[in-house]
DNA sequence: AAAATAATGTTGACAGTGTAAACATATTTC
DNA sequence: GAAATATGTTTACACTGTCAACATTATTTT
């Protein structure tokens, strides 16, 4: 036994695992979603083609992992955006969805498998569920206070929280997809439209 | 030449390019849009594996036609339905959303055609950006109509498109890939939901 | 330290895939 | 009718995901 560094990783190649994820997200965002195969992965990793399957039950299962790392990714930076943000309630609220649209500007690598239209073979397991990922938890969070100290009107929590996912997912989308003409526009201006859009929408959650 | 019924169609086997189009829409819902290929179109149709390629230049060529039907059909039902309504600008801004929506659930796998992941190669053509799109400029329209009467707040037509987009499209996709929860749910109660999820938003939208 | 066991990686195979080229046939045009 | 064109088939190839059989290395047990 070693000194207890890590736990049973880095036999024969050194965390082969990590690497073929980082090589994922490597080639996504290269080629695209669409081009991304698991022998393309093995071949970069420098590894044989079915070396993956020691690692992952197949292709499902690496989109999963990566697909699980941007979901700790979007909590981590909005956390820390709160944790940075001196307003109020009501400002974290609004933070909770801008920084949603940021990561997936940011990520669209990663934003894309979590969001990519799922086959349902597999890999869509409850884990993935919008409802059941703690980033959503923490918005439906935000909307509760705000509700209790009348920041924002009375309702099911849940509806509104679900509202507001809504815009940024569409917005995150559209905007990933090139669906939103960006031509001229420098990265400040689309940050300006970007909370536009969704401090507008969400003024439709404010109280009357 | 026969009594002109048809231009140019139906030599040897009967339209097969419709009947192609309708194939790949049929195995989509069927099997899922990952699983969707030629070969099983063709298999189905009764025709080699090949003989696709006579009518289209390849896979995504087939996808953007089920994408460009997907267009018309949700365009007609708007139009339709506004022409049914007996309500005010507002009535007929409100109804673009909801049948946006109602068209993605009831034509999922058209929908999801429309707006999946691109893979960025081919059939992304301009024909397809959101703001080429014909029923994207009738929103345009009725916001543009309603600010003009007051109903809605002045400001960039074109931000609050995108914005009002955003919902009903972040809203369809959440939906369709069975992120919201409709456990226990008839229609009723979800339609009621989805309602009142984008009249919420839209009230953002209102002049104060 | 040696043997046994588990973890990890490789090779070879298989059925499917998209797509192109060469070929065959039906339909229209002249 | 013949020529030209549109449509469909066959064959072929490179690539994919996945599995089974085998090989090697690391860990555990003795």
């Amino acid at each position: 036994m070693d000194s207890g560094k890590k736990p049973a990783h880095a036999y024969h190649h050194g965390d082969l695992r990590r690497v073929l994820i980082n090589t994922a997200v490597e080639i996504i965002s290269e080629q695209g979603a669409k081009d991304m195969s698991l022998r393309k992965i093995a071949k970069r990793a420098g590894v044989s083609h079915a070396a993956p399957y020691r690692h992952f039950k197949d292709k499902n299962a690496i989109l999963a992992a990566v697909a699980r790392q941007g979901f700790e990714m979007m909590l981590k930076i909005t956390l820390e955006r709160i944790a940075r943000n001196k307003g109020n309630e009501l400002d974290h609220f609004a933070i909770c969805g801008l920084s949603y649209i940021d990561f997936a500007i940011t990520c669209p690598s990663h934003y894309r498998v979590m969001f990519g239209t799922r086959t349902g073979d597999s890999y869509f397991s409850e884990e993935f569920r919008t409802e059941s990922i703690p980033v959503f938890k923490l918005l439906q969070d935000k909307i509760m206070v705000c509700q209790e100290k009348g920041l924002l009107k009375p309702g099911n929590t849940r509806e509104m929280a679900l509202a507001a996912w809504s815009i940024v997912h569409g917005f995150a989308m559209l905007r990933i997809d090139g669906h939103i003409q960006d031509d001229g526009m420098d990265n400040q201006k689309l940050r300006a439209l970007q909370r536009t859009v969704v401090l507008t929408l969400y003024s439709g959650l404010r109280p009357e």
